[in-house]
DNA sequence: AACCGTTCTTTGGTATCCCAATTCGGTATT
DNA sequence: AATACCGAATTGGGATACCAAAGAACGGTT
């Protein structure tokens, strides 16, 4: 595998685990130290985390993205078409064992798994989802929809009911998908888009206080 | 302007207008004695352009992305329900003077001004309407596929029936907008992407032949 | 002590160089 | 004549060198 791909790769992880805070200021010459390589690998993982919102330039400068409340509530906006389009196009083209393996998937978060597992099935069921739309524009979408929304929810304080709600809509979806009722399948993937909304937002504004102490730049009214 | 920027706007020019059929291959050698440059910016173009979809690996190499039918099908699909929620919320949130400079853009199209001022005016009304809709997402979205479907539109036979239906189709989308009829003006825009989608795939299949022996590559069913 | 200007450092942008891998020709062998 | 094999040339990936501009540090002036 290239450099490139390794750096960008790791990059986004470092980013995505909150390893490198939000708003921190990123130097081309500190990644190509930091990962033994030279500047020009560096250069076009840091291009590509620019397209995926990861990163930003600030000036002349790039700067791990910030955390932004207005982004997340336009994701929301902008993802819910997504998600019942895709759900309507799954309910057409899905083929059961594909809908198994999902089920599988969420089956397979048990309270003891640790926080990871579950953070990564809550987004690859609708990534997973969309795929069985068949759509290949609709999975990139929404898997970049998940990565600028992955932050937010590794920050959200997990608790029992949530944890139990959000589970609960996607076996809702899939059971609806399963019986081929693509509109009660769209009407409860949209329900669960803004749930999830309101979710992240309370859970960032309570803790905004604490996140700011940290160092995490998050920006956005309300 | 950095010399990057410079590249990819001139590169992108070259692919839209079939200047660079689809398909041709692409050597960041060429394109540094083209454009009077060294491969550092090309390459930071041409990762860009590769975001866009209008360039692709080809194993190692680059080339001009084909036109491929079965991606402008999964194009009108996933581009859909992006249009109905833009032009929902540009109901709900545009004032009149934002609709009446996207009113006199349509107008601005006489039959004897050029095509490509056509072929501008039709890509940007659905951009502004986005605007319209104050969420950067849907934005970025249908600029993206607006670009993707930009040289299928150039290479669209443009009867002076079928842009006078684009147009009026256009006007009433418009107009329902103005009047706050977001139901009728979502119908209306869902019914635009699907006949542009027809006429596309109408076009392209009749002309078929003739592209691929001025060595386009045309991929795709149908 | 505050403010302005100069200088020196740091940074990203660009050019160039090197390398490994792949491709394409040509040649020799069957 | 077909094919297998070897080498030269080309290509993209990476490393390094150089530059100009932005910024910080410092010193001198008021």
């Amino acid at each position: 595998m290239s450099q490139m791909l390794l750096i960008h790769d790791q990059l986004r992880e470092m980013i995505l685990s909150l390893d490198l805070g939000p708003g921190e200021r990123l130097t081309e010459r500190w990644l190509e130290g930091r990962f033994q390589s030279s500047r020009t690998p560096v250069r076009a993982a840091l291009a590509r985390l620019e397209g995926e919102g990861l990163v930003q330039r600030d000036g002349r400068n790039w700067t791990v993205a910030p955390i932004d409340l207005g982004e997340i509530e336009a994701l929301a906006e902008f993802r819910e078409p997504l998600e019942v389009t895709a759900v309507r196009l799954a309910c057409a083209r899905a083929a059961p064992p594909d809908l198994d393996a999902i089920e599988e998937m969420l089956n397979a978060c048990r309270p003891e798994v640790p926080r990871e597992e579950w953070h990564k099935v809550g987004t690859d069921f609708h990534v997973e989802i969309a795929r069985l739309s068949g759509n290949k524009f609709l999975v990139t979408a929404i898997e970049a929809v998940m990565i600028r929304l992955s932050r937010a929810r590794w920050l959200e304080v997990w608790t029992e009911s949530s944890r139990e709600q959000a589970w609960s809509e996607h076996r809702r979806i899939l059971g609806y998908i399963r019986s081929g009722q693509s509109e009660e399948a769209a009407r409860e993937a949209s329900a669960h888009v803004r749930d999830t909304r309101d979710r992240l937002l309370r859970s960032l504004n309570a803790d905004r206080r604490g996140l700011r102490a940290r160092g995490f730049a998050i920006v956005g009214a309300r």
